[in-house]
DNA sequence: TTATCTATTATTAGTCC
DNA sequence: TGGACTAATAATAGATA
């Protein structure tokens, strides 16, 4: 079979993605983009930075060791994850 | 006199950057592009982001609306800025 | 500090495994 | 869920205003 060639990143509106398989998809790639994002952003300008990604009222993602942060995470009981 | 002409982005090492004009500029930028990315993973993902940002123990930056978010930000007694 | 400009780098949508 | 692929989109370093 021939394979299918990709055609590249694609222009998407913003809005909230309906096709639940791309937007887990995305939820996955744009959350470690996040992360990574603001890994850099701390390193360059040396900056402390908390993130929380709230994601269907139940799983919890945090970036940064902020003690606060950490009481809020904790608070929820709930497993963390990061990239 | 002939314009100077820009030689686009260039690449940078994944460092504190040493010069403080430089530094200050790049934190303007990537301060909005952290906000913007997360306003976009936002939308994109129907997830809430709290972000704060802790610039030389000073000021800080606050993304998201979260109460937590509020009440950690308020508890500095800092100016709040955003994008 | 912030906005504009531009060539270049960085990220990623869609897809398959 | 997570990694690889690839062309296209998006972000931005450095200079300037």
């Amino acid at each position: 079979m021939m394979p299918i060639k990709s055609e590249g990143r694609q222009k998407i509106q913003m809005a909230r993605m309906e096709k639940a398989s791309n937007l887990l998809v995305t939820f996955s790639k744009r959350r470690c983009g996040l992360f990574i994002y603001a890994s850099e952003f701390s390193i360059l300008c040396g900056v402390e930075i908390a993130i929380i990604v709230f994601f269907s009222g139940k799983k919890v993602f945090s970036f940064g060791h902020h003690q606060y942060v950490e009481m809020i995470v904790d608070s929820f009981f709930t497993k963390k994850q990061s990239c």
